[in-house]
DNA sequence: CAGTTCGCCTGGGGGC
DNA sequence: TGCCCCCAGGCGAACT
């Protein structure tokens, strides 16, 4: 599941592979991947249309075009290939295809079918759209700072796993790194902060950045899936300390790691190391 | 405002 | 071996 490192991972990827191809044409193979605008306009506007650069805000992806942002997001399991024309692997799963210049196409392949792209004008604010206007700073904005922390958990009286995955909070947490960064900051996933001080909410942006830059050094985590986007394989599994871990030891105290559900999701968490 | 449920999807695992 | 059922999960929408 794509969250803030593996789309970094696939953003650096996009950018060393493919380069600055035009967009000769664009196939739909299914048509709720595209969430706007509707497929025969996102066909005939991505025509011709040359990609200039490659941007990222939380999980959502950016291609920069002349004329247009290209906005994904993989959701579950969208990834893309990157192959030659007359070596496109044809499979049940591939939803969209771009085709290229210098005879390649760029494919999106989607198990769930959960993605969505959005082709807006560039004349339309980015931060506007649809599909990021709700979305609060990104993980590594540097207007994300402790006062702006401390104003949202006042105001949210939420558990803190719950707060990670909100979006409108910070943009990029998804539920691996939502656990981790709880077991780093020595805190249960249940806990509703009450009153937070500018030191802890510090120590919760830092802990933030650094569990997701670690991530990203490692190009992302991979976890049930053997393929991975553009052939890129994840190493950060290695390094998780409770997602995935129920009836583990913990990697530092050697209690056994609980699994629960927090807010409807599956969370993983040390009762020793992470108290209530 | 916050919490819950549903819909979108399919593969995989458990139960039989 | 095969079939049915449930689960996983990001996110928006509808509802309590």
């Amino acid at each position: 599941m794509p969250e803030l490192p593996e789309v970094e991972t696939v953003r650096n990827t996009l950018a060393h592979q493919l380069g600055h191809p035009t967009i000769l044409s664009a196939t739909v193979l299914w048509d709720n991947i595209i969430a706007y605008p509707d497929v025969a306009s996102f066909c005939e506007q991505i025509e011709n249309q040359t990609i200039l650069g490659y941007e990222r805000i939380g999980k959502y992806l950016i291609f920069v075009l002349q004329d247009y942002h290209l906005i994904i997001h993989l959701r579950m399991e969208g990834k893309f290939f990157y192959e030659p024309q007359g070596q496109v692997v044809m499979d049940k799963h591939t939803h969209v295809l771009f085709h290229l210049t210098q005879e390649t196409t760029l494919r999106y392949h989607d198990v769930r079918k959960f993605g969505k792209m959005y082709l807006y004008p560039k004349s339309w604010e980015l931060r506007k759209s649809v599909a990021l206007q709700n979305i609060g700073f990104d993980a590594f904005d540097a207007q994300l700072d402790a006062l702006y922390i401390q104003t949202y958990l006042s105001r949210h009286k939420r558990a803190l796993k719950t707060i990670l995955l909100d979006q409108g909070f910070v943009a990029g947490i998804g539920n691996i790194y939502a656990d981790e960064i709880c077991f780093h900051m020595g805190v249960a996933p249940t806990t509703i902060i009450v009153q937070p001080s500018l030191a802890f909410c510090e120590e919760l942006k830092v802990t933030i950045q650094k569990v997701l830059a670690a991530a990203i050094e490692q190009g992302g985590t991979t976890i049930r899936s053997y393929t991975s986007s553009l052939g890129v394989h994840g190493r950060f599994q290695v390094y998780l300390m409770v997602h995935g871990r129920a009836k583990q030891a913990c990697r530092v105290c050697g209690t056994i790691i609980e699994k629960e559900k927090v807010g409807g999701r599956g969370t993983y968490s040390c009762p020793h190391c992470q108290p209530k």
